[in-house]
DNA sequence: CCGTATCCGACACGATACTG
DNA sequence: CAGTATCGTGTCGGATACGG
């Protein structure tokens, strides 16, 4: 089972990892930074690659701009082109980012497995 | 930036990102996880240990039971007295968990320069 | 193409009350 | 104490349509 954590410690983590399901918690946003882990992309190109609405991709954006996370970037050069790109702070995530992606491959294979 | 990653890469992440997202997204399960880490706990003890109400507690309960990640446990000590206990596979989480709680740390105080 | 506005259903979530 | 039922609100999130 593991063992156990004194109060303290587990209070604390409790703590701090609300708010990192604050900032980065939801349906979206760490999608919306693995897909931009690729390449910078345009509004659509998002869209297509994650299949998120206009609408929340719109506001997911936003939030993750106001939080340091993304950057949008105007180039200009006729026609406009709008790109968003990860800054260099989006970084820090790619811990949780390699955890969760680990996790989720060996949760899958267990899923699998019991299913038989 | 970081390195970009290969297209391949990225999207097989992204998928398994999504699967981690699936089984354990959501505002409580990671917290009541979390919260069970300490030690095993009742129903009420939970609640109030988290300020979750009820209802929410005891559909989460179930779906991390269902899951693997909880066993309710009944001792039959008249009075009865349920508990919840992690399981073995819960601590598959526990990357994924400090992680989360090692950004949350660092990103609180980085609000929190930034605020002043 | 890049979004925003509007409408709408589904569900997350909480408060309260209730049962065994 | 351990939960369920009921109700109400808010947010999530898609569809569609529209303006820059």
């Amino acid at each position: 089972m593991g063992e156990l954590l004194d109060k303290k410690t587990c209070e604390s983590k409790l703590g701090s990892i609300d708010d990192a399901l604050y900032a980065i918690g939801g349906k979206w946003k760490l999608k919306i930074i693995m897909a931009l882990k690729e390449n910078t992309k345009r509004f659509n190109e998002l869209q297509r690659a994650l299949g998120i609405s206009a609408r929340m991709l719109s506001r997911e954006l936003k939030d993750l701009e106001l939080n340091g996370f993304v950057e949008r970037k105007i180039e200009h050069d006729t026609p406009v082109v709008i790109e968003y790109e990860l800054t260099e702070y989006s970084n820090s995530l790619s811990e949780i980012l390699d955890a969760l992606s680990r996790w989720g491959i060996a949760h899958r294979k267990k899923i699998i497995k019991e299913r038989q």
